[in-house]
DNA sequence: CCCCTAATGTGAACGGTGCATACATCGTAG
DNA sequence: CTACGATGTATGCACCGTTCACATTAGGGG
């Protein structure tokens, strides 16, 4: 076993991350105290605080584990979307994800990204990029980057007004059927929106 | 004067209305404490508690006045949007709001809308029925319901994601071309708004 | 006019929280 | 084997949300 000496823990680093993960899934947001945390840890209060410098930087690391799985799941959808549906079966999974796991993408999206966790920035780059991979690949007329902020924009909104419950989330059908409705809409424009002559803005 | 008596406040639910408003404004969500707003209204810890339920119940309040808000500046920038450009202007305020009072717009929509809070529920239902208007004046044939999801998503992520700093945010106007170009993108995706031959452009 | 009730504000107290500081324990390099 | 650095503990402070018993007062019915 790797029981260490029931006085060094072992992997306490760890077992934070995963307590605190498991608190989000299970009570929200409110429930991950460190307290909480280091308690199911078993663990004192202040043991935390040797692995993360404060609260923050605990809610940092859960979330930059969220972009990881994101976009794990993201590529597993789909390695190279070029097609509409393929873009919508990314999106789909986008939303689902948020769907699926309500705090845990809340606290990646709630607080100002703390710009000084180069963990969280280094996982959100990696979807950054991918969207626009993606974008890049299925609409190569187009301005990559601009078309990256409207498809990732509008995936974004479609995930936060499910979660909001502006939006109708009885069955995974329904959401999924509304998302790909809203990501084809946008796909029919871009061919036209680098036409020939066409001054961008 | 309206001293009351200076242990009746005279009118506490507004004063705490007000203070919570500005604590959010001035230090984030996190500085927005029952004590806090009771300290600015100069009262005792728990007399905030004679009109809001709980904390919850003030932060509601104070979202509901931010969605009024919100829907009084969109109705300002355009009473009956039409053309594209009516449109993406009405977007730009939408995105401008949430940059300049980000805690509020993180309030009225970083937690899961308690629909129990009546007047938030009826707050928010003002500003879809403004968005599915529009949508309904700006494309008729469209089907109403299924294109104002797809506007709204796609103002409600470009909101957020210039918040959380993924996007760039250096001046208005970078910010307000940024809108307007991923708005005119939608647009022109729907050809039942336009009559019979006439030309899109 | 006065008094009584209901509305409003107070104070103390409980359990919880984040965090700093001083201390204890232990693996390991020298 | 020993000393040191890494890791975990104990204690304490300030703050928080919330409850409860109590004080104050406005305003209406005698």
């Amino acid at each position: 076993m790797s029981q260490a000496s029931a006085y060094h823990h072992g992997d306490l680093r760890a077992a934070c991350l995963r307590a605190a993960r498991e608190l989000l899934e299970e009570d929200g947001s409110a429930g991950l105290s460190l307290r909480a945390v280091a308690r199911r840890a078993g663990v004192s209060a202040t043991a935390p605080y040797r692995h993360y410098a404060d609260r923050d930087a605990l809610v940092s690391a859960v979330a930059a584990e969220g972009y990881r799985e994101l976009a794990e799941q993201l590529a597993a959808a789909h390695p190279a979307p070029s097609t509409p549906d393929d873009l919508a079966a990314v999106a789909v999974v986008y939303v689902r994800f948020a769907l699926e796991h309500p705090a845990l993408f809340r606290a990646m999206f709630a607080e100002p990204c703390d710009p000084t966790s180069e963990e969280r920035v280094a996982a959100t780059v990696v979807i950054t990029d991918y969207v626009r991979g993606i974008v890049r690949n299925a609409f190569p007329g187009a301005d990559p980057e601009a078309l990256a902020t409207t498809v990732w924009a509008l995936v974004h909104g479609l995930a936060f007004l499910h979660l909001d419950g502006k939006l109708d989330t009885s069955t995974p059908e329904v959401v999924a059927r509304q998302v790909r409705a809203a990501v084809h809409a946008l796909f029919t424009v871009a061919p036209a929106a680098r036409a020939p002559g066409t001054p961008p803005e």
